[in-house]
DNA sequence: AGATTGAGCTCGCCA
DNA sequence: TGGCGAGGTCAATCT
């Protein structure tokens, strides 16, 4: 018998289970459509009755119950956990994933297997751009751009209360906190800037730039007496 | 020829195609494994060259391109944009899935089609429970479990900088504002409490409700004069 | 449709 | 390991 070769549904259980079982042992990533239950419990908890649905078990442990209709999964588990893939007895597949920290488990429990896909991930470059990082360094490199007269101190200051994003001074010499976003600043970019003030004291300025910001934001930070400045990532990168 | 059939990478690449475009179109979903080069523009932007990977697509338009260690997808779009599969002469096969607000794009291109499953998600029955909202009405129902004498008056109560949690009276009959949190709090829940504060005025007392609390958020916390109750959501429910 | 907010967020980084 | 912040966050809810 083939072990490698994926299931068809007309074959016995057994049979089915100890393929998938092959499959995973071996590294592979599985895709399995069956009729099953999922049980979660965890930080939260949800439960599956039975049905038909697909499930995806990959090499480093992360498992994912397939939602229909969605981009998440109905169910999941992280990468990192315990997870063993066993047949019971004759009547059921059953697939655990376990970790702690948090303390969570995922079971499934398949009770017909109908098809399956086996296969092994090749490598390939991935290039990925675009992130909040690369804004921070093209304000330090052009402080201009923000104010006449601004100069970067430093990057990332660390504080009692998180990061300040960029540390400056202005051409009178004040102090400046610069909260970066890429996208739309909401109230919590606004409760940022407050929190490094409180820490940092009222001598210094603080000014937020992104290329918006909520309604909601805008009246916090004119409350508040910080400064806005419209900058869109696009525009720079 | 059966189009409902699944491909088996034994037949050609126009047979595959159309199998896989017929399986969409009958509204199944559908998982594809083989060799594609994917291509997402939008918010962000990223480009995966060549390389043997599965894609799932679903009917309602969601599109995962799927990681092989990670949970979450390599690619993906969510459901709801315009999705097109088609087979591009006879060299490829092309799924496209765009939407706008916001204007995104992603582009997979098979070169190669090895297997496939085509399979109609059964409903079920899922419940889900252990949100905040429950912890919300615990609160409300049990406002002594806070503080003796305790009294909740208005649940998500509107302020121009979000809605309070729980607003109560205590037993000396000061306003209370309080803020929930199911897990660890952080120094974000503090802002909150924080902008609640600004808008209500300080003739109000502020209680953090978590079961746990980071100790930067402590540190904030009491540098503002506010309070903490310990609440696990496990005990109550 | 836009805004806001929670989420079992996931994931990566860094102390 | 835990805290912290970003994310193409997603997805639900309300305006």
């Amino acid at each position: 018998m083939d072990y490698s070769a994926n299931i068809t549904g007309e074959e016995s259980m057994q049979r089915a289970a100890n393929k998938i079982l092959n499959a995973h042992a071996s590294g592979d990533i599985v895709f399995v459509v069956g009729d099953c239950t999922v049980s979660y419990d965890g930080r939260g908890w949800k439960y599956l009755d039975e049905g038909k649905r697909s499930v995806v078990l990959k090499p480093t442990g992360a498992l994912l119950v397939t939602s229909p209709e969605k981009v998440k999964p109905e169910n999941w588990q992280p990468s990192g956990g315990n997870v063993t893939v066993s047949f019971d007895g004759d009547t059921a597949l059953h697939i655990s994933a376990v970790r702690e920290n948090p303390d969570e488990s995922l079971q499934i429990r398949f009770t017909n297997l109908e098809q399956s896909i086996h296969y092994t991930h090749t490598e390939d470059n991935a290039s990925v751009e675009g992130t909040e990082k690369e804004i921070h360094e093209y304000i330090i490199d052009n402080p201009s751009e923000i104010e006449d007269g601004l100069r970067a101190l430093e990057h990332e200051k660390e504080t009692e209360f998180g990061d300040i994003d960029i540390y400056a001074r202005d051409a009178s010499g004040t102090h400046v906190i610069l909260e970066v976003k890429r996208k739309t600043a909401t109230l919590d970019s606004v409760s940022q800037l407050n929190r490094y003030m409180t820490v940092m004291g009222d001598s210094h300025r603080a000014i937020l730039v992104a290329p918006s910001m909520t309604d909601s934001a805008e009246k916090l930070l004119n409350e508040n007496q910080f400064q806005f400045c419209r900058l869109k990532p696009t525009e720079i990168l």
